[in-house]
Order: C-alpha cells, then structure tokens, then sequence
DNA sequence: CACCCGCATGTGAACGTGCACATGCTCGAG
DNA sequence: CTCGAGCATGTGCACGTTCACATGCGGGTG
C-alpha cells in the first residue's frame, strides 16, 4: 500500500506532481516549460496539482540537465557608490525579467590580483555572462589571463569602439559641460579627471580636450583623480594656490563636492570666483550648496541595455539596442560668467 | 579502445578526473570534501589531475545532492544609497569566504505586494536565509504570508529587542547627536525622522525623544519624512517659515544635505542660524558645506555580524557576535551655540 | 594463528529535471 | 479501407555529485 504523500523532507518534485495528477513526470515537465502541444484540461490538472503541493521547480537540478546556470556576474568596484549601484539594480531588475540570476561579486581594491580573484570566483559559480563595471583594461587582462571564454559586456564604454555596445555618449556629455563652461565666457578652465584606467574617466577627459581644441582655448594637461570627494577636496587645496583658473570640470560629481568643499574654504565663492561643473547627477548633487550643474547619465537604463545586449548574445536574438544614451546638460547655480 | 579525454563539450567532471587519475570517483570526492583517511599521494595526483584538466566543481550537482543551495539572499529597497550598498558589499564578502553566494533583490517601491513579489523570488531560488534591509515590519508580514520557513536577519535593529541580533545602538547614537546640540545650548531643536516603519528610523527618533526627556528639554513631535535629499530641502523650507528653532537633527545626512539647502537658501547661516546634525557618515558628509557634524555607524561591519549570525543558525555553530556596535558622533562644522 | 578493527578505497544508487525516442490515438486524403 | 501525419503523452536515461554501504588489507590482541 503506497503511502499518499511521501513528503521524507525533501520538496516536492514533478515525479510528486506527476504522481498526485495521474500524469507521467514527462507531462509535468512540459507543463513547465510551456510545451505547445498539451491538452488544455491536462495543463489545468497539473498547475492545480503543483499549486496544492506547493510545487517549486528545483534550479540546480534544472541546471544540471540542460549545463546552462542561467546566472549572469557582475564584477564591480565601488559598488558603493550612486552609479554603479543604480545600474546593479536595473539590471538586477532586467535579468531577473528574463529569468537570469545576477550574482555579484565586488571588489575594493582594483589591483590586477583582486580583480582575478573576483572574476574566478564568478566563473566558479559557472556565470553565463559578465557584465564589468571597473577598470576596464585590467580586467580584460584578467579575463584572458584566466583563458576564460565568457561573453562580456563592460559598462564604460565612449559609445565609439562598437555601436553594438550599449553605452552612455561620455564624450559628448563631457563636451556638453566644456562648451557650457566656454559659452559662458571662461577661458582658463581644468579639468579634474577620473583614473585612467577607467574607459568612462578617459572618455570624458577626451570630450574635454576635443571641445577645448574645437573651440581653440588652450588647455593644461587634466589632473587624474580616483572619484572621490576626498580627493577633490585635496586636488582643489592644492590648485587654488596658484589659481589661474576660473572653471574645473570635474569628472564626477563627488569630486566637484570635494572642490566645492575646498573653495569655500579658502574664502572663495562658487560660481563667483570659480564655476564648478560636475558628471553623474547623482540625487545630491541638486542640493549641493551652490546646487551643482551637472551632466546627467542614465545609469538604470544602461544596466537594462547592458542586460539586453548580453542576453541577447547569449540566446542568439537579434533585437539590438543600437545607439548610445544621450547625456543631458542640467545648468544649476555652481556655473556663472567669469567675473572680470 | 576509449578515447582519451572524452570533451563532447562538457566540462570535465570528478569522474574524467577520476579515469584519468586512476582512482574511484568517490575518491576525488573526497579529495574535493577533505575527507581525512586520504592517503597524501592519491590526493596529490587527484589535485595535479584537476588543475591539469581545468576541473571547477559543478556547483548544481552539489546542490541537487545535498538539497543545500549554499545561497544567501538579500531583500532591499535603496540599494543604490551608500549605507544599503556597502553593507550588501561587507554580506558579499563575508558569505564568499563562507562559500556562499549572495542573490540580491532589489525593489524600488515598498509597498505590500512589491515586497512580497522580491521575497517570492528570492525563495524560488531556494535561498537558505535572508537578509532584510527593507521596512522590517511590512516584510516580516510578507514572510509569514508567503508561509515560508527560511532564517532571516533584518538590519535595522535598534539593540534592544534581541541582543544576539548583530546592531548598531541607533537609540544610543541619537542620544549622543542630541546630547551634542543640547550641549552645545540648544533648546529649540527639531527631529527631522525617516519613514516610520523602518525600524532604523524609530530607534532614531526614541533616541532623540529619550534624550530630550532626560535633559528636560521640551520637544515638538518630529517630521516623518522619506530618507531623501530631496525631502529634507522641501521639508526646511516648510520649517523656515516659521522659524522656532535653532538645531535640527536629521535621521540620515542626505536629508541633512537637504535641509541645509533650504536653509542657505534662506538666506541663513549654518552653524550660525541653524545647527544641522546627520546620521550615517556617508564618505561625502565631511565635504558638505559646512562639513557635516553627523553620527558614523559601520555599516560594513554590521553586514559582516549579520552574516556571521545567519550562518551560525544555519550550521548550528555557536561562536556568537554580541552586543551593538557603537555609533560614533563626528562632530565637524555644522554645529555651533545657538546665537544669542 | 584466528580474529576484529580501522584505514584507504571502490561500488551503486540516489537527487530532480530535460531530452531523445517510443507509443497510441485521431483525422483526413487517396 | 488503409495509411501516414501529427498530436498528446509515456519511458528510460543522462547530467555531476554525495551518501550508504561494501571491500580489501595491514596489524595488534588473545
């Protein structure tokens, strides 16, 4: 006499479901995967079957058959900060739409060591794909290095290597700031740039030095930071003691805060005696003190693309995204004319 | 005649090894689970064999076997604010060194049915517990509606229900940033609060109550509002208009940041006018203008102890993380007497 | 010398799912 | 009436790992 339920502590499987509906595993299965040709009534028995049991399809024992994780990395530093971390979430959000996992894995450091580390250990939990958001140039070395053969997508891209890669207009964005800057008559303008490792930060260093060029004001070669307010702030103490400058376009806007920070300080006045102008336009940067001019990005709907695009290379699909994400020019209160 | 290296396209699993090692497949097993009745030559050749083949576990298999996902869930909403994120980096890193992974579910509204439709998803991918960084109240309700029976760990303790729950003191940190602008001899001072079922935000403000009643400092009820910058500046302007005060403190700094927009904005001086007091020590609090007095609390450390708890329950082990972690009161630019 | 114990290793069966193939049934064309 | 096409479903195996149990072997004890 076979007891009803077995129920040893172990979920339900389909053999369970299929067993209680008086169906073969099989049917369950294509229940499951949405197989065409199914009776309507055997399709109706079998979802109020796994609904009564409480039926979970089991992800391991699915990824062991079909040798696909359905799981995607994201190898990211800073993941603490407003951008990277808004475009995890989007593509947490876009990957979990397509049934895709996304698995993290951050990394403080940025030397080529950590780096390796982290992207194994995403490559141990068999990732089908990657999606970088760090120095782009180290971890394409680690990639090779570990002679992986996974489909990647990086989220720094200038929007000029390869149109199929989804990517904010940097260039133009910083050349939007620059010519903003120009145009309201600054001639002795700097450039507070991100590290040169990150394609983003040389992008915008580019953008800066195209549109200084076009319009024929000579520039000075760009001060490279690491992104952070603390090292504008010190970068900004140090300019302002020769200061012969009345703009700094700032990479990102943490750095502009640390400039700001540190013209305050020395008794200056923003935009009075220097105009500040920013990148990201992260929710603060609005209710800096001046409220800062900025170049916004779409870091969520980049995650999204950088999702579409991945997948779509993973399943072979060709619905592309062409095009880059136009940057937009937010003017607030940290730029005037030069006085003079 | 078999052929050698079999490689139909599957990566090689601990029975290729085991053939071409010369061994059982139980044996490699074993080496992979550090049996101990390991004779140490079999498991050198095992080990050589592996790194010769580029052999990686096959993690679903294992997981099929043992019904263990070794998977560690995160249900958040704010992910891409700074507190949030570095403590899901310090959760990241901690499991990874416990060898479990991380699934994060981000979700951008906090109403019942969004929570509810993350935490189904976090539980369909058999996580073996939780960590909430959410309304505690509202997902609690969705766990016991979901009739899910999964460990969990919420972040936003106050310390005083359960000490074995990893926390920062936020009600002794409230009282220190009281404490400091009563001190400092305020008396008009106004409670600028987070969202009310964020536990987090409740602590804070029975912080700021307590430590007003034991100073016999009379109070008016404090404003709810939602964590953003953006509040805080709309908020400040309400209060500005009538003006009977001379300190705020604020549950978090980007409302802090916010209301000292309002308040510049006015016209007024802070520390001069209006005291502004923080909480959290985002890394950009110390280049606000004026540099934020705030409360610090280590959000990385807090994420480290939840994990920590988490998995003690889930293996059984017993090496406890008591007591709270203390907050600590920076006290920098933003903070004066009141004038008088 | 017979016995048993413990070490090092092997054997076979699960785990839950999807795939390839097989089966029976219905329906329409010739 | 026969036959093939296509639909709805079933059967058995494979995926890579661990678990329970079996096996052989050396050595100490009586």
């Amino acid at each position: 006499m076979p007891t009803e339920a077995a129920g040893k502590g172990r979920a339900p499987s389909i053999r369970d479901v299929a067993r209680v509906a008086g169906v073969s595993h099989q049917t369950v299965s294509r229940v499951l995967n949405e197989h065409p040709s199914l009776r309507d009534s055997t399709k109706q028995r079998v979802l109020e079957v796994m609904e009564e049991l409480q039926y979970r399809p089991n992800r391991a024992a699915r990824a062991l058959v079909t040798a696909r994780s359905r799981t995607i990395g994201v190898l990211t530093t800073r993941s603490d900060q407003y951008g990277p971390a808004s475009s995890i979430r989007a593509i947490e959000e876009a990957a979990r739409e397509a049934e895709y996992l996304v698995l993290t894995s951050s990394v403080t450091s940025t030397d080529r060591d950590a780096l390796r580390e982290a992207l194994a250990h995403l490559v141990e939990q068999s990732v089908e794909g990657l999606v970088i958001i760090a120095p782009q140039q180290r971890v394409v070395e680690a990639i090779s290095e570990l002679s992986v053969d996974i489909p990647y997508v990086t989220m720094q891209s200038t929007g000029l290597l390869d149109d199929t890669v989804p990517s904010v207009d940097q260039i133009g964005g910083a050349r939007l700031a620059t010519r903003h800057l120009i145009e309201l008559g600054h001639r002795d303008i700097y450039h507070l740039a991100g590290p040169q490792d990150w394609i983003e930060a040389e992008a915008r260093m580019r953008g800066f030095l195209d549109e200084m060029g076009a319009q024929e004001v000579p520039t000075t070669a760009p001060i490279l930071g690491d992104w952070s307010a603390e090292f504008g702030y010190y970068a900004g103490r140090e300019m302002l003691r020769i200061r012969d400058f009345t703009a700094i376009f700032s990479s990102n806007d943490q750095m502009a805060l640390g400039l700001i920070h540190a013209i305050h300080e020395a008794g200056l006045n923003v935009p009075g005696d220097v105009s500040v102008v920013g990148f990201d336009d992260i929710p603060e940067a609005a209710h800096f003190w001046p409220p800062l001019t900025t170049v916004r990005q779409d870091f969520a709907e980049l995650g999204r693309r950088c999702i579409a695009r991945l997948l779509e290379g993973l399943t072979g699909d060709s619905e592309r995204y062409r095009g880059t994400i136009a940057p937009e020019l937010v003017v607030r209160k940290s730029t005037a004319p030069p006085r003079r």
